[in-house]
DNA sequence: TTATTATATTCCCATATGGGAATATGTCAA
DNA sequence: TTGACATATTCCCATATGGGAATATAATAA
């Protein structure tokens, strides 16, 4: 059994760092193709491979303009990673609640000395 | 070339969902394998399997209780996806933002009409 | 020591990459 | 129509799965 397909889901889509450079340099603002490749110093054919997978999971839409086509994001669609990775937020944070009890206990002992 | 191992980063962890519900799972309090097994209804050596990548990437300790592997979440390990994908929010938010004004000026033109 | 229980690991298989290399397709200008 | 430019796609390859099946390893009880 191989591993799911890259276009199962966004978590999938997302698990290749290329990828996720694709997204972070689309949310700054729409792009050609040309602009990607230049700007990651990635093949040109790399990254319409990669924006393929990127659009059959719903993160970019194209539109055309003369030759060019122009990806733009759609973030919306990362929004089903953001509520699962928040729902373990309470944990770390509870962490770190735990860690400032702690800190502050040992600084009201440290008063009690003074 | 393949693609990057699970064991690579989180992001690659993640992208099996059986490993994110075993995540869910662990979130609740430790557990030892068979009880994942017999709560996600998997095998026991898929579990093992899944379990191992989760530890190599370092989202799950271990520790030994007789017989017994009790698993427990490092939910930290996750701060790198929460980051990158909350890198995203104010672009949906922006959204939201500019679909409230334009229902707001479609509010304010029926208005004028009363 | 043997049997039972809990779990990790190995071997195998079919599958899907991501990039390289090459080519096909689409658009526009001359 | 041809050539240039922009981009998508195909073929190929080596690689790493995730699960099945089987087995190995570890811990405990009798």
């Amino acid at each position: 059994m191989a591993r799911l397909a890259t276009t199962t889901d966004v978590f999938n889509a997302v698990a290749e760092p290329q990828r996720r450079e694709i997204l972070d340099l689309l949310a700054r603002g729409e792009r050609s193709v040309n602009e990607i490749t230049t700007s990651l110093g990635l093949k040109q054919p790399q990254v319409s491979k990669h924006l393929r997978v990127l659009s059959e999971v719903g993160l970019v839409t194209v539109r055309k303009d003369g030759k060019q086509r122009l990806y733009r994001l759609r973030g919306e669609t990362l929004k089903p990673i953001h509520e699962w990775v928040s729902s373990f937020e309470h944990i770390w944070n509870e962490r770190l609640d735990r860690l400032e009890q702690y800190l502050n206990q040992l600084q009201n002992k440290e008063n009690e000395h003074e």
